[in-house]
RNA sequence: GCCGAAGUGGCGGAAUGGCAGACGCACGGGACUCAAAAUCCCGCGAGGGCAACUUCAUGUGGGUUCGACUCCCACCUUCGGCACCA
């Protein structure tokens, strides 16, 4: 046969692929049971990278070895279309931001089908398509009817930089997620969506979900559950009389004797509330501008130095012994996390204690142990289940038994009730943008904040070719005036649009809904499709975004679950998060890193089924692997020899020769495609490969049953091979199986340990007993003979191995 | 600081508690060739021995076990996530 020619081959199989359409999905099918594959889809940015090919194979593997097992496969892809690339370009370069996507879209995908990915292309789209986003309008129309939307004058992340409000999730560590700036806190109107309601029933879908146990972890801390007390304080001015009360929030009752002052949230609203008693509130207002000034980053940077404000004129009681102790302000303390405010207990937090030691505030110990130098904390002493001293009846107590029976003396007296917190915070989730979905609400002077009605969507982005935000930072949509000024949906008197639009994350949030029904202009998708469909049963892609990605879906489909639009709750029963792939330098392989290598590039030289090979056996799918043409020539090698077979073919049904081969590798490499496991397939075919080449020959059966295997992995040059050979397209073929009785050899080679150590290995029966062995190991291995004489306890495990102890 | 994952030849990496280093690369030797490339065969963790063999080896130190890369405890290092969350 003639030398395998990749580039016509894999063109031409390409383009059969193109038009005769087999990889298409159909709804309800009759007999064959379902499976949904998703690739996460991808920013239309730029071009195809090492990430996509890292992170495409192994999902298109499995959708063909789930096609071949006689499933009807949902392999769909799209495009994540509005967002950044496409608004800076706009910005940037003038260009339309609707032109970059469809110039972008048509790029990115046409290298996927140079991948040769078996895609339904019949199903795709890209977010910022009108009737997509229009489904993504609906979606928010829900959760505004039904109260999970409000806008709200908050203290936000902003990024003067890019101009935008950011959610928390968009700015950790003080920095611009978008361009690395530094975000500064502002005050301005926010549409939230009430995610953090929704924390236990994430926390029920993150412990359902099917993923690596480190993403899990990231998305409980994300979620930050955590159980302790909520406890009221009366507040007192300074002629004893008490003005009201406050509340904390603590994780740590058991140190409630041990309260020497008491701290809120410089932004906390009591300070208000209290404001005439205040007796310096010009220096407290002082604080309070300076702090809120301070960047998160700020904030966080000087941890260690730590500043604050005494509320002269205030006090409160400690309910339980009846101590007075004085308030504090101090941006240690967060606002938007319990109730703003903390009993502060020097001896047992070291934050109070930092702050104790510079404010001069008495630290009373309430366990026995050490102070001196610092605070004994929680871990610590509940470690060491330290004994109570200072706190009134409980002297004495281990503080485990003291933390139960102080909270039940915190219920009984009335002051305070079990609480459980969250760090999540509500999604803020509008943006000064141009290129994002249009709010579908209006502000009517009269009516107020008006829902548009559903039928008037899709709310369509304008045309206009100014793309940047006004000197207020507003979005740029501000600007198009006849499109901001309309009529109330309501009372039809003159009203004005919400001029943000929705975040990048909106249409990722739900957009694995809509490749079930692409076309359906009625509802977001069937509700039949959506049932037929069920759960994404395998979800591929990568870890950069994973943990809010995640929780924003689940989040979504919970709520369109309860209001009936989906007919499940789990979005997806399996995620996997592709590793990354390295340059030289062990840094994420990008276009920014020097060493940087396009997938295209490598596509060009070998082949795409090299490249589909080569990258997934440098590591495991999940794992971070560097990149390297070392090696490469092997994988090349290997493909040469799989096109070889077909000049080795000698009979017709599997031989005997092989029969043992051929049923391990069936069995192995179908359990490897279930796991993604592609490297470890790979070199199983290559242990074959080398057994066939020792024996010289092949049978026409056994090279079927072998180019089907491999055909999930190297598509083209299997289906080139098997046309050739069978006259057909392997397509319509179906997976090989095993039989359980060709996998047990009748001899083995079984280890003998004396003592533990590998002595020799016995070439038996699989089935020997352990009487017959020892005699045949006294036959073969007289040396031994003599120590089994001394043999104290025999261990033999059939078939595995045999350990003799002297 | 907290949470999580991982540490195995020159390299990428394999090993349901049961023959550590599969498979591949690189390297060494040989065959073919005028020669080279390609291809094929053999070898390839380290130390010792002419050899059959033998000792030591999966980050470090302990432990459980007949038996540990695998399980437990402590520590070191790397990577990832979170970070004043009371």
């Amino acid at each position: 046969m003639k030398n395998y020619d990749f580039k016509a081959i894999e063109k031409k199989w390409q383009a059969r692929w193109e038009k005769e359409k087999p990889f298409r999905a159909v709804d309800f099918h009759p007999t064959k049971p379902k499976f949904y594959v998703l690739y996460e889809f991808p920013n239309i940015s730029g071009s195809l990278h090492m990430g996509h090919l890292k992170g495409t194979i192994p999902a298109d593997a499995l959708a063909r070895y789930k096609r071949l097992n006689g499933f009807n496969v949902l392999f769909p892809i799209g495009g994540d279309s509005f967002g950044l690339p496409a608004e800076n370009a706009a910005t940037k370069t003038g260009i339309n931001p609707r032109t970059f996507v469809e110039n972008g879209a048509k790029t990115i995908f046409s290298q996927f089908k140079q991948l040769g990915l078996s895609f339904d292309w019949d199903r795709t789209f890209n977010t910022s398509d009108e009737n997509f986003y229009k489904w993504t309008q609906w979606i928010f129309l829900q959760l505004f009817k039904n109260g999970k939307a409000y806008k709200k004058k908050g203290v936000v992340n902003f990024c003067p930089n890019c101009q935008t409000v950011l959610s928390n999730e968009d700015s950790q560590g003080g920095k611009c997620d978008r361009c690395g700036g530094d975000v500064r806190q502002e005050e301005r109107w926010v549409w939230f969506l009430k995610m953090k309601e929704y924390s236990e029933k994430l926390l029920e879908n993150v412990d359902r979900i099917q993923m690596a146990e480190n993403l899990k972890e990231a998305q409980r801390n994300w979620i930050g559950k955590s159980e302790g007390m909520q406890v009221r304080f009366d507040v007192f001015n300074d002629k004893d009389e008490k003005i009201g009360k406050l509340e904390i929030f603590t994780t740590c009752i058991e140190t409630i004797y041990g309260i020497t002052f008491v701290v809120l949230a410089p932004e906390n609203e009591l300070v208000d509330t209290f404001k005439v008693h205040i007796k310096n509130f010009a220096e407290v207002e002082a604080y309070r501008e300076k702090t809120a000034l301070r960047s998160e980053f700020d904030r966080m940077s000087d941890q260690k130095e730590k500043t604050g404000c005494k509320l002269d004129g205030l006090y409160v009681v400690n309910p339980l012994n009846n101590q007075k102790a004085p308030l504090y302000l101090a941006d240690f303390v967060l606002a938007t996390y319990g109730t703003g405010a903390v009993m502060a207990v020097p001896s047992g937090d070291q934050r109070d204690y930092d702050f104790a030691k510079k404010f001069n505030i008495p630290i009373i110990p309430v366990m026995d142990g050490d102070i001196s130098e610092h605070a004994i904390e929680k871990k610590e002493y509940l470690a060491k289940n330290l004994k109570m001293v200072n706190s009134a009846e409980f002297d004495g107590m281990p503080v485990r038994e003291a933390k139960q029976k102080i909270a039940q003396k915190v219920v009984s007296m009335g002051v305070g009730e079990r609480k459980v917190n969250y760090k999540m915070q509500d999604w803020s989730f509008n943006r000064q943008r141009f290129w994002g979905e249009p709010f579908p609400i209006v502000f009517c002077d009269h009516c107020g904040t008006v829902a548009l009605d559903e039928k008037d969507l899709p709310l369509v982005l304008p045309e206009t070719n100014d793309y940047m935000p006004n000197a207020k930072g507003d979005s740029p949509l501000s600007k198009v005036e006849d499109w901001v000024n309309c009529k109330c949906p309501k009372c039809g008197r003159p009203a004005r649009r919400e001029t943000d639009t929705m975040p990048n994350w909106a249409g990722s949030s739900w957009y694995w809904l809509r490749y079930v029904d692409p076309h359906n202009d009625n509802a977001l998708a069937d509700f039949e499709k959506l049932k037929y469909w069920g759960s994404v049963d395998v979800y591929t892609g990568g870890t950069e975004h994973i943990t809010r990605h995640v929780l924003y879906s689940f989040f979504w489909q919970n709520f369109l679950y309860e209001i009936g639009a989906v007919p499940t709750k789990d979005p997806f029963i399996r995620k996997m998060g592709s590793g990354l792939i390295l340059d030289d330098q062990g840094k994420k392989m990008s276009k920014s890193s020097k060493n940087g290598v396009s997938p295209l590039e490598v596509i060009d030289k070998y082949g795409v089924d090299v490249a589909r090979l080569h990258v997934h056996f440098l590591g495991g799918y999940e794992d971070n692997t560097p990149w390297t043409f070392d090696g490469i020539t092997g994988i090349t090698a290997f493909l040469d020899k799989v096109w070889a077979l077909s000049d080795m073919i000698k009979g017709e049904a599997v031989s005997k020769e092989h029969i043992y081969e051929l049923n391990r590798l069936i069995k192995k490499v179908s359990e490897d495609y279930e796991n993604l496991k592609l490297n470890t397939i790979i070199s199983s075919f290559m242990i074959f490969i080398k057994k066939i080449r020792d024996d010289g020959f092949i049978t026409k059966e056994e090279l079927r049953q072998f180019l089907i295997l491999l055909n999930p992995l190297a598509p083209h040059i299997t289906s080139e091979e098997y046309e050739n050979v069978f006259g057909k397209n392997i397509l319509e073929d179906s997976w090989p199986k095993y039989e359980e009785k060709y996998l047990v050899e009748d001899e083995i080679s079984l280890p003998i340990q004396i003592n533990g150590k590998l002595a020799k290995v016995i070439t038996v029966s699989r089935t020997i007993t352990q009487d017959a062995l020892l005699s045949e190991i006294e036959r073969q291995y007289p040396e031994i003979y003599s120590k089994v004489k001394q043999v104290k306890k025999v261990i033999y495990v059939p078939g595995r191995i045999v350990n003799i102890i002297l």
